[in-house]
RNA sequence: GGGAUCAUAGCUCAGCUGGGAGAGCAUCUGCCUUACAAGCAGAGGGUCAUAGGUUCGAGCCCUAUUGGUCCCACCA
């Protein structure tokens, strides 16, 4: 017995049990099938520390929508989810749960903070996961991988390994940012550079062995001074010329250190000297060993003054930089202070100022590995969508620089890197060696520190399918078919990824990549936690359900473009959803018994009406499928939006209203035929798009436990073109609109049951309509126009056999004010006239017709026929007129 | 400083390789109508940022300018 449908969709009621069903029946799992083709996405991995933000919520549904569309195109579609361990958000997460118990991460210990850090991944690392099934993302949860798990990690070491011994990893000294409240390194990438309102210190340090000569300096952070090793000058610069060579005593110590000159040098900016401080400057690490300087490390990695400073040992970096600040001006050294704005790093996990310093560091070289990742998207091995990404990829890959992949933290995947306590020999290996394999001591230490997140997350295509083993699901699933993401990582992973893919597995990592822009809030800001303008997801489904977010989510905005979130937008996805629903309703009620269905054979009494629709559905099947394909998601499904709204609510369903209402009619089940027919086929290429809603109707219909998500994908049929037939009904909504605009002003009360598709109900009616005369029926509510209708014949039969009783039939031209109709057709010619003059202009120039596409000439061409067949019709009719 | 990108209706945005300015929302008008008022039928509203150029023809291509956003580098 089939259920009575709501009046309202209430998603609600129904998305948890439906996405269990799924689940139960195992429809998202994907095996290695050779009998198909495979079709691959692999997810990027959210952190563990997340909560599903409107970024993933999108990111998701776009993987989603294509993974559903190839399921039901036939291919064994896997989508493989997972999660990234995230090894500083982590950390800093479970160092500040530990923080307020009262327990220091160090007392604690590595093991123990280890086994804390595990419980917390078990506990709350699942979280996003479960919210993206909120969405109703047909992931493989079989196969959900964690870049931590056994085989992620074999493969994080089995890379580490082989890099390390074709030379690509090596262990250097480099100037880092270090951030000295989390105790690490951090890339370049994780420092955010923000404007602070600071101070310019201008300080003199004497000229060795000349009386009162100073030379000024100003800088931003005069505590650096104590790890000066030379002042320098440009050498074009005349105002210090005869001071190159010569040494300046360092002031607050007793060292001298000598004036260089170097191009790096600005002669405008500041007094046009400059301090080096190579230990704690980039561009200064770079001077000082172009001249081969020292380099005094004057901090500890907690940012206090180290051993070297003398009396300030032991003050933090801004206690230091006041005191000494005293103690210069007290030596009157200190010459001014001026204010000064200038940019300050600041990790973007705690906004910590980094501090630059020199450390021991392990690194990939990037110059060769980079190569084959630059051709592959030069030759168009991979292909990134939007095409204007080409530009930002390349301009990374241009200038990218050996890749610091250490980092002083726990949690993570830590270095196969041994050394020898007594030698101090280092061995790299996969497994920790028993003894030292050049002085065989068995003092043996790992390496403390652990590799950068994106070590890991750059293995993801292929560690998640069981490399480095040779397993069959990696033969069959990779590479990946299309990668989807935001544009923000294109570097931190996207390069990285391509990369590797070469590198090891010898083959792209994925053919596609999907960009996507950012989610902001409804003023075009970035939604983050301490704006506090997040609009939660969940809180969406919610309300609306997840059809809506999606919905909403991939209408309405290009490819690799930022959208702004609003209310009002879900709003209308939710009403989309209930126009579907509400369509759906209608059919189902017309067939209560469900009789008919739409795996009947196709009826042989279908009327214009029918056959239009069906072949409107066959060329919107075959444009839907297209853009899906060129992942152009958004237009495929606005372009749905439009048929299932427009043409298939507000035209087919009202034109076919008389016949279902009209129990003599002998159409009625080629209507409901057509109706469900296109019914299911337009749910079927929305399913991908709004999954729950498709699935409920499509049950529902069906009166069986099928299910959507397993059907196959709508294909265009030749059987469906019915060209006559579309271009008479074309012909018929043109004079119902015409109609339409007519009413105001006859003063008719206006009716949605305005009905002209009689017209075509039968020949009779048909050919009056032909003769240039248009009738429209109304049921009931126009009683104004009702005695203008006796004054018309309607050949009996037509309007007995088919039309209901209610209808009445008026003439066209009599209810026509004249001069006004006259005045508008007069319009109409002059701006068909205006058409004619533009196509033959254009198709009268030489020039056009040799360089344009023969299509476009024969475009214009067809356009100008049409445009004088229109000019004639119009014609005949102001002639018939101006007879009047 | 280097680079990218954007500027189209009141708002948010589409507009694919140059050839008839579009949608949604908002506004206004009229409608309880046996699928849906979360609806139906209509209407108004744009010098396509500015100035040049290429072209038979420019929202689209080129140059410059203005303003916005983003990424990278970063001044001691």
């Amino acid at each position: 017995m089939r259920k009575e449908l709501e009046k309202n969709y209430n998603p609600a009621d129904i998305e948890g049990r439906l996405y269990q069903k799924w689940l139960d029946k195992k429809y998202f799992h994907a095996k290695v099938n050779k009998n198909k083709k495979p079709f691959t996405i692999v997810m990027p991995p959210p952190n563990i520390t997340g909560k599903l933000h409107m970024g993933h919520a999108l990111d998701n549904t776009m993987q989603d929508i294509i993974i559903r569309f190839k399921r039901m195109q036939g291919y064994e579609a896997l989508w493989l989810p997972g999660t990234d361990h995230a090894s500083i958000s982590t950390e800093v997460k479970v160092t500040n749960t530990l923080k307020d118990e009262g327990i220091d991460k160090h007392e604690l210990g590595r093991e123990g903070f280890l086994k804390r850090t595990w419980e917390w991944k078990e506990e709350y690392g699942g979280t996003i996961t479960s919210q993206l099934k909120k969405m109703g993302s047909s992931c493989d949860w079989d196969r959900e991988r964690f870049t931590m798990d056994e085989g992620c990690s074999n493969a994080v070491q089995k890379v580490f390994i082989n890099l390390y011994k074709k030379g690509l990893i090596y262990k250097g000294s480099r100037i880092v940012n270090w951030c000295p409240v989390c105790n690490t390194s951090i890339s370049d990438a994780e420092v955010e550079h923000e404007e602070q309102a600071g101070h310019f210190w201008h300080i003199n340090y004497p000229v060795v062995g000349e009386e009162n000569r100073f030379v000024e300096i100003a800088t931003t952070r005069p505590e650096t001074l104590l790890g000066d090793t030379a002042l320098a000058v440009n050498p074009k610069d005349d105002r210090y010329k005869d001071l190159v060579g010569k040494l300046v005593e360092l002031p607050l110590t007793d060292r001298q250190i000598p004036i260089i000159a170097d191009e790096y040098v600005d002669m405008e900016f500041g007094t046009g000297v400059v301090k080096i401080t190579p230990a704690h400057d980039p561009n200064d690490f770079e001077v000082g060993k172009r001249h081969n300087l020292p380099e005094i490390t004057i901090l500890n990695d907690d940012a206090t003054i180290n051993a070297a400073g003398g009396k300030y040992s032991g003050m933090d970096r801004y206690e230091a930089r006041k005191v000494m600040v005293k103690d210069l001006e007290a030596l009157g050294l200190l010459v001014k202070v001026q204010d000064h704005v200038h940019n300050v790093g600041t990790h973007d996990r705690c906004k910590t100022t980094v501090e630059p310093m020199v450390k021991q560091q392990w690194f990939v070289k990037m110059d060769e590995l980079i190569k084959p990742a630059v051709e592959g998207v030069k030759n168009g091995d991979i292909e990134l969508m939007p095409a204007s990404m080409d530009k930002t990829y390349y301009n990374w890959t241009d200038n990218i620089r050996d890749w610091c992949i250490s980092r002083q933290l726990w949690w993570g995947h830590r270095i196969p890197a041994y050394y020898c306590k007594a030698c101090g020999h280092m061995e790299v290996s996969d497994t920790p060696p028993c003894a030292c394999s050049k002085c065989n001591s068995t003092h043996i230490e790992q390496d403390p520190d652990t590799l950068d997140t994106w070590f890991s997350s750059a293995l993801w295509p292929f560690s998640t399918l069981g490399w480095p083993d040779k397993t069959e699901e990696l033969e069959y699933f990779y590479p990946t078919d299309v990668l989807v993401t935001g544009y923000d990582i294109i570097f931190f992973w996207v390069i990285r990824m391509i990369f590797s893919g070469y590198e090891h597995m010898g083959q792209k990592p994925f053919g596609k990549v999907l960009f996507h822009g950012l989610i902001r809030d409804s003023l075009g800001r970035k939604m983050s936690k301490s704006l506090g303008n997040g609009i939660d997801p969940l809180e969406v489904i919610e309300k609306y359900g997840a059809d809506a977010l999606r919905y909403t989510l991939i209408t309405g905005n290009a490819p690799g473009n930022d959208m702004r979130f609003y209310w009002e937008r879900v709003e209308a996805s939710r009403n989309f959803a209930n126009k579907v629903w509400n369509a759906s309703r209608f059919i189902m009620m017309n067939d209560p018994d469900n009789t008919v269905k739409a795996t009947d054979a196709m009826p042989d009494n279908l009327m214009d009406a029918d056959k239009w629709i069906l072949s409107k559905m066959n060329h919107l099947i075959a444009e839907v499928t297209e853009n899906m394909e060129k992942y152009e998601l958004g237009i495929a499904v606005s372009k749905l939006n439009d048929f299932i709204w427009e043409e298939f609510c507000d035209w087919y369903i009202e034109m076919v209203k008389p016949r279902l209402y009209n129990d003599a009619d002998t159409t009625k089940t080629a209507t409901i035929w057509t109706l469900k027919k296109v019914l299911i086929d337009a749910l079927k290429l929305l399913h991908p798009y709004m999954p729950f809603i498709t699935e409920e109707i499509f049950c529902n219909i069906q009166e069986k436990e099928d299910s959507i998500m397993v059907s196959n994908w709508p294909v265009t049929n030749a059987t469906f073109d019915f060209s006559n037939e579309e271009k008479n009904i074309e012909t018929i909504k043109a004079a119902v609109r015409n109609i339409r605009n007519l009413r105001a002003e006859m003063n008719v009360v206006p009716s949605r049951k305005t009905l002209v598709y009689v017209v075509s109900q039968s020949d009779a009616i048909r050919n009056i309509f032909e003769n240039g005369k248009v009738f429209f029926a109304t049921l009931g509510y126009a009683n104004e126009v009702k005695i203008q209708a006796d004054k018309i014949n309607i050949p009996e039969d037509a309007v007995s056999t088919v039309i209901p009783d209610a209808m009445i039939y008026i003439p066209f031209a009599e209810l026509v004010d004249i001069a006004k109709e006259l005045e508008r057709l007069k319009k109409e010619q002059s701006k068909l006239q205006g058409e004619i003059d533009r196509c033959n202009h254009i198709l009268g120039n030489e020039k056009f017709i040799s360089k344009a596409p023969a299509s476009k000439i024969e475009e214009e061409k067809a356009k100008l026929a049409k445009y004088q067949q229109m000019f004639e019709q119009v014609n005949e009719r102001i002639v018939a007129f101006e007879k009047k």
